[in-house]
DNA sequence: ACCCGTGTTCGCTG
DNA sequence: TCAGCGAACACGGG
């Protein structure tokens, strides 16, 4: 699931199922303490059960969830890591498959933090000062909430050698973006991922950052849509490149998308559209 | 059987 | 000191 569209889509939903829900408990499945790292679960459970939901937030890709227990804040953080959704189900149905903690609800229905391959995290943070939590504060301005700076965005490109389609991946400069949400960028933006970051003109830049923001507006709008999400059960493939290695180019209709590898992740781009 | 994977972190190296 | 790399985390799907 999670890039920042998906946590965007994650974070609306919990806002419209518990904002104002009181939490009744929280049960974790067993086997799943790393999830819960690294106070554990039932640490997480004495932190937030008994109180009111009263506010989510995203940030990058990490959800920051603000609750509120005899008039004291405290908070949730909240990641998806790589396989990780929330699912809403009513009191009393069989739990998801890989439902790894159940967060009942005073309205009859259970939250499910859903995760195949426990790379998601959830803790508490007390008095919900989220400021003081390194992956928080490390962040760099959100590229949907915030906008992106592109004078900012190309001084870091300036800072290192990396290919940009990696450099884009770094949380502390675009923070939510990720393997496929970078590839597809420098594809809307005719840009070969390969690029060292110094070597893009401030134009080029520019017209990245522009593309980061459409491909997550046009992700979101997707998912909000009826249409199922992609890797779940028969979901079209709805990227223009990610996934699509030997297929013709929809934008040239002539190239086939090639696959290469970056920093260990797949990356897919058009040899002729990307210079 | 074997390879792959929408993320992050840690230890090693030059 | 630090940027960059590869492995590790864990487990199912193709």
């Amino acid at each position: 699931m999670p890039e920042l569209p998906e946590v965007e889509i994650a974070t609306r939903n919990l806002r419209a199922w518990a904002t104002g829900r009181r939490l009744v408990s929280l049960e974790a499945t067993r086997g799943t303490a790393y999830v819960f790292r690294p106070a554990g679960a039932a640490s997480l459970a004495r932190s937030v059960v008994g109180a009111t939901f009263r506010s989510f937030e995203r940030r990058g890709k990490q959800m920051l969830v603000r609750l509120e227990r005899d008039r004291e804040p405290v908070g949730l953080l909240a990641h998806l890591g790589m396989t990780g959704k929330w699912l809403r189900r009513r009191a009393g149905e069989p739990a998801p498959r890989f439902s790894r903690a159940r967060l009942a609800l005073d309205d009859g229905h259970v939250l499910h933090f859903v995760d195949l391959r426990l790379f998601g995290r959830l803790r508490a943070i007390p008095g919900a000062r989220f400021d003081e939590v390194a992956e928080v504060a490390s962040l760099g301005a959100d590229p949907l909430v915030d906008g992106i700076d592109a004078g900012r965005l190309a001084a870091a490109f300036r800072r290192s050698r990396l290919p940009v389609k990696v450099r884009m991946m770094d949380q502390a400069i675009l923070p939510g973006v990720g393997n496929i949400m970078a590839g597809e960028a420098c594809f809307r933006a005719g840009i070969d991922p390969r690029r060292r970051g110094p070597s893009l003109r401030p134009a080029e830049v520019a017209r990245l950052a522009g593309a980061v923001v459409d491909a997550m507006k046009d992700a979101i709008a997707r998912e909000q849509g009826p249409e199922i999400a992609y890797v779940e059960e028969g979901g079209e493939n709805p990227f223009l490149v990610y996934d699509r290695a030997g297929e013709r180019c929809p934008r040239c209709r002539k190239a086939r998308i090639a696959r290469l590898v970056q920093a260990g992740r797949s990356t897919y781009r058009c040899p002729r559209c990307q210079r």
